[in-house]
DNA sequence: AGAAATAGACAACCAGGTTGGCTGTTAAAT
DNA sequence: ATTTAACAGCCAACCTGGTTGTCTATTTCT
């Protein structure tokens, strides 16, 4: 099988990476949280690492700010976040995680370690840091990016 | 940077499966397919593959056959494909690949073929190669999978 | 022959994005 | 100090690529 192609080197990322979401998913599902999607645990990491206001909050995820509000509404009324008035700019609204949105984030945090693990297992952790290294060559700096209707689906 | 967590992992998966993907879809754009995504190349890999009708489409992608049906008419406006009566089974529509089709997937073979090559040139061959290996035992004999709405992003 | 399975079409819906236009607030420029 | 520009959030309409569910026509199984 030497020389594979690259579009399936395309479909080796893409099921890798949904293999292990998907494991993600639905452990959180078993967990407790049933209704809970990785895109809640990258806003709210984002969130967490300071995009306390949608608009800011749009630009780390590369996606508009529209967008990045209908997450926030989701988060809210899922009971993970809170909006209140900004002190110091009345335009904003800072959101801030609950503690249940921090419990979740805890308990998706380990599982996502979890499933890793296992990969570890399988390849060795100096194999796995190695895949790892390379893989990140090819992301660069780019932000996160969950823009573009079902993107990765296209 | 020694351990990264398991989070990040996916993140890398899934930000080196957009930057190949990207760099395709722009590319095709560029060589005159302006409005092509790699879900029809998919699409039309598995058409090739002799899923010639929208149920077994469906099934090949791991989705309903009516978003098989969608993107088969999708093909069929573009020129991609081609929809006649089945001979010997009045139920079916036999779906083929026009010349323009098999022009397009060549070209995209072909982009996808020097996106890899690329990777080839940073990583090595023998790296690239073993990090293929690596993915695969995470993939098994997952169909592509397509499914889900925006899955990827979610 | 009659029952069950299959192919495809149609309609309604959903999630997660997009654009565009709007108001109120803050910051910058004259 | 006032005008102007930028920015935050909101609303509405829309797009894509999926989903159910229901229906008819044709085949296949018994």
């Amino acid at each position: 099988m030497a020389s594979r192609s690259g579009a399936d080197l395309a479909l080796l990322l893409l099921g890798s990476y949904r293999n292990l979401v998907d494991e993600v998913t639905n452990e959180l599902a078993a967990r407790g949280y049933p209704d809970s999607r990785p895109s809640h645990e990258y806003a709210m990491r984002a969130i967490r690492a300071g995009a306390d206001n949608a608009s800011e909050l749009g630009r780390r995820l590369a996606v508009t700010k529209q967008a990045a509000a209908k997450t926030i509404t989701v988060l809210l009324d899922r009971g993970y976040v809170t909006a209140e008035a900004h002190p110091d700019d009345a335009r904003r609204k800072r959101i801030e995680i609950t503690e249940r949105g921090l419990a979740l984030m805890r308990e998706g945090e380990a599982i996502f370690d979890e499933v890793r693990a296992r990969w570890a297992q399988r390849l060795g952790v100096a194999e796995l840091e190695r895949l790892e290294a390379q893989l990140a060559q090819f992301v660069g700096d780019s932000p996160i990016r969950l823009d573009a209707p079902g993107w990765a689906a296209q």
